[in-house]
DNA sequence: GAAAATAATGCAATCGATTGCATGTAGTTT
DNA sequence: AAACTACATGCAATCGATTGCATTATTTTC
């Protein structure tokens, strides 16, 4: 079967005895052609159904108008806020995105941007791999100035341009909450702490024991996936534990709902016997029985506020004086899980 | 400040005194070139750094190894459990996704569908906005022959290629579940019956209802935005029927969770006085207590479909009888908010 | 009415990879 | 040694829009 052959300048050009540079120029209102001649092109081009040709002009203009997302996952409901919230930017401002996943890996991360990169996008943005370290991968952006911006997991180099949470803060926040609840003795279930989000949030957690002159106890620092399904597996060893915790505060949501629901199970009261924060505000933590206490992480508005820089920045708006790391100040939500009705 | 400029095949081709005909060749193992010519240029293209100019590529070749989407959201659940499916299979297949949300606005889809059209996409992936009623500008995507697959939210035309849940299935086999476990009075919350899905739920409940000779009373279906918010709104006015309903049926998890959770607020006890079941599967449907009876939507086994079968037509391996409207099994899954321990 | 200024349009190169066809070279056959 | 085959490489057009510079048409100015 034959398909209708897409219609060029060219062929305007020669039904209209025109040049395909008037043609061009035409369709983009350039002022520099008549009214006259400007309004034939473009209802003439209306009329034959012309479309414009984005892969030609992307040669000839040596820009794609195309922001390359790298993402651990997709499915989870953070980065779909942010997904969503930089869609929301981008594409007003005639921007396309394109998506990849790196399912945790550096591997599929460097794949990715060397993809990304051979597809010429104007502009990166990055949450790493769980397992990046050495972030090389990126230099070839870089060196050709094309903008790299991380978000959520970044980038540790200071010439990186990164956009986070006050993770230290919040991990301090709701430690320091669940200690003035009454928690003695609290339990934190972070995440692979190479990144900076668990890192830090592990930072905050030790450092309002250490004001409150409570002593960090390694035994009471344990490590999964952060899952749903890790949460539950980890009720058991926060039960066998001795002496026995009064508080609970895990790197994500997922995770904490998972534990919650185990403990509770258990015959386990919370937070009368043990206290449970989570990390992320999401959806799951208003839904759980009791509520949830959390630390609200704004997906949408990072997304908006990552992609607005990057969009000034693109069409040369940018104030230069961005700082390199754009601090969102964390926000405790106080729930049914850490305290008395 | 100057970057670093590619280096093009026609660089490497001056560099070793080739023309720049076999060094495309070299970098594609094109057999016609001898083994010793196509591991130097390949060396050569490594130690200098090459990268491949998709762009231009894609000009000459008419291809762009681009497909485009088009979703309502993409901060759903399931639409971000599609979205990694579909990923998760093209990606390796050597295409890349461009992602556009149509914030359930027909004219935001006819944009996105234009710019999409205008990049070239070879493919394209649809799930319908709301009041999106007319399909004409997906017409010269199949004028030309780029294949359009509709998901989820599709078109009604028979032509289109769709690939949707059994909706009808799934509303009548939640009804009459319900109805088995003694429900006389059951509302069911929709959506926009416009669109097939909550049409076709709609249709099962009242199927079901008429099955067992109950009367459908207009009464009883509430139509809202599926939203947690507007589920907790619906509470109040479900509590208002009279008679007053023993079930409630919603087209969706999160206005099903919303609903009750005001309902359990209000002492009203689930599922003794009213039970309630959702549809969806979304993770919330878990979590809430009791955990609600719902309907489970595989959103990652439908991308994984939907792309697969797209990447086989697009590599001319379709066995071309596949039949235009692909049905997912609906699954019913039963919890506590429908039935007693 | 001629010169100067301005407006409108065209020419032709460019972006970088791809590919049908032509050419060239080495090796084999008779 | 001529003729032929098979393999390896090059030539040059192509994809379609863009744009600096040149050229032609139209006004304005004196």
């Amino acid at each position: 079967m034959s398909h209708k052959k897409d219609i060029t300048i060219y062929d305007i050009a020669r039904e209209l005895n025109l040049s395909a540079a008037t043609v061009s120029r035409s369709l983009k209102n350039s002022p520099s052609i008549s009214q006259k001649t400007r309004q034939l092109v473009k209802e003439y081009a209306v009329k034959k159904g012309y479309r414009h040709n984005t892969v030609a002009s992307n040669l000839r203009r040596q820009k794609t108008n195309t922001i390359g997302l790298i993402v651990p996952r997709l499915d989870s409901y953070f980065i779909a806020t942010v997904l969503a919230g930089i869609e929301t930017i981008i594409s007003p401002a005639g921007f396309h995105l394109i998506i990849t996943q790196s399912f945790e890996s550096v591997q599929k991360e460097i794949d990715n941007a060397l993809t990304l990169f051979n597809s010429r996008v104007d502009a990166l943005i990055v949450s790493l791999a769980a397992d990046t370290v050495d972030t090389a991968h990126f230099e070839p952006f870089i060196a050709k100035g094309v903008p790299v911006f991380f978000f959520d997991r970044v980038c540790e180099k200071e010439s990186c341009q990164k956009f986070i949470l006050d993770n230290f803060d919040g991990g301090f926040s709701i430690t320091n909450h669940m200690i003035e609840q009454g928690c003695k003795k609290i339990v934190h279930i972070t995440g692979n702490t190479t990144k900076n989000v668990y890192k830090d949030r592990l930072n905050g957690y030790k450092k309002a024991l250490t004001d409150h002159s409570y002593a960090v106890n390694p035994d009471f620092i344990l490590t999964n996936n952060l899952s749903f399904q890790a949460g539950i597996e980890t009720a058991d060893k926060i039960l066998a534990l001795r002496p026995l915790p009064d508080g609970i505060f895990a790197a994500n949501d997922l995770c904490a709902v998972g534990c919650l629901m185990a403990l509770k199970e258990k015959g386990i009261l919370i937070p009368e016997d043990i206290a449970i924060a989570g990390f992320n505000n999401d959806p799951v933590s208003q839904i759980v029985d009791p509520k949830l206490t959390t630390v609200n992480y704004p997906g949408d508005k990072m997304g908006k506020l990552v992609a607005t820089s990057l969009v000034d920045k693109l069409n040369g708006k940018s104030n230069g004086n961005l700082s390199k790391t754009q601090i969102i100040r964390s926000e405790l939500l106080i729930r049914g899980s850490t305290c008395h009705a």
